[in-house]
DNA sequence: AAAATAATTTAGGTAAGACTAAATTTAATG
DNA sequence: CATTAAATTTAGTCTTACCTAAATTATTTT
């Protein structure tokens, strides 16, 4: 394969995430993502879809969406980032919150060597520190099964698996609440009228709105 | 001061590295040492020049200089680089003939954050795996002692301080003879001829010519 | 279905940082 | 000191990746 840019990179990267949903990305959620403007996007599309081999798959105003070759691309940047933010939480005592920044300049600058390292050193991890799966060795992203705690309802019980946010001030209020990944969760109450879910962890009860719920993925017991 | 891009951040580099002995580094000694062609060095210095504040001070066919502000930022360079092989060796079992080209891409990607934590980590190192100083939190390169081992003669014993090479292979061969920092030695012969010297590493003795007693420093005892 | 709105693409430009070829300046040599 | 050689600079291009403004296409709404 040819050698990827960092802005290519971070592209990939951020088509992989907004296809997860089976979708094709749009130019305006892309631009969103990436803090570039969607004219911007459209030429970096068209550039990534006309390499040999194809990095996209693009059809005008259709959206876009990975090739096999893209998508290796992509998750080894996310193992690259995963693993990353997995190390410095683990060794350098960085908080879940801090490490995202760091990981996002990092994930571009270490050798296949570098990965290898901390991965062993780690013991193969197969989560980051928010709970992300993190693409194995072989670039298989493994399957996921978790449920948005949003989906929850009164009596049902969850172990948190996963939070889907890289704003420090949520994290940091999350971890406040003790709702972090591992951790065992019990639904309630249930409010039809603002979706508001109220959680018991450990012996406490808080109130979660859907900006929350949505957020935090679990696996129900 | 202003962010510099890592273009700039390896020109910094490498110019106080060519004016550490007290001469203006050249622009063709530049443009080997950085792999880039005279042509685009110049135009390069000229713009570091023009920065205000400027980076470094430049002649047209004097060759160039740098000022206070870009002293600084090239220290800030070489601590993130020395620290990071430090880092490197000690955490993830680097050998010191693989380190460098790994820092030589982390350095422009860590934060201040990053670099404060890997130094308590370490404890403060003061040397980098090949004994060269690492410059302190504030930016002061400390003061270097050192003699080159050439410059011994039979009878004289000495602790070696540093190596100065990057080479891989130059490297592995001087840690088969065990001619690594730290170690103790003692010259016991030497010729005139072709200025080789007989150097006592534990119960072995090696002929070493000018190409390694010139890049290995001592600290006479 | 036409008009209005939103999303996307094209066209034209900029900035960084590199290269080649040609011109110029300095240094070395007979 | 006049020539030649070496080092350096200028001029003109190229690539990558971004931007703004204008044009186009798609999607909603009336
Ligand atoms: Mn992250
Ligand atoms: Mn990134
Ligand atoms: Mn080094
Ligand atoms: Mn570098």
């Amino acid at each position: 394969m040819m050698k990827t840019s960092t802005s290519t990179q971070d592209y990939l990267k951020r088509i992989y995430e907004l296809t997860e949903c089976g979708e094709p990305a749009s130019t305006n959620d892309l631009a969103r993502e990436l803090n570039i403007k969607p004219a911007s996007v459209t030429g970096m599309i068209q550039k990534l879809a006309a390499e040999k081999p194809a990095l996209v798959e693009y059809q005008k105003h259709q959206g876009v969406t990975l090739t096999t070759s893209g998508k290796r691309a992509a998750l080894e940047v996310i193992r690259h980032h995963r693993l990353l933010e997995a190390w410095l939480v683990q060794t350098l005592g960085y908080s879940w919150d801090e490490v995202h920044e760091e990981a996002e300049r990092l994930e571009h600058a270490i050798s296949e060597d570098f990965e290898r390292r901390i991965a062993a050193a780690l013991g193969h991890p197969t989560r980051d520190p928010h709970g992300e799966l993190i693409p194995t060795e072989d670039l298989k992203m493994p399957a996921d099964d978790s449920t948005p705690l949003s989906a929850l309802r009164p009596n049902q019980s969850a172990t948190i698996q996963r939070v889907i946010s890289q704003d420090p001030d949520l994290l940091r209020h999350l971890e406040s609440l003790g709702l972090i990944p591992g951790i065992q969760i019990e639904v309630t109450e249930y409010s039809s009228f603002d979706n508001n879910l109220t959680v018991k962890v450990g012996k406490k009860q808080n109130v979660l709105g859907l900006n929350i719920t949505t957020k935090i993925f679990v696996e129900i017991l």
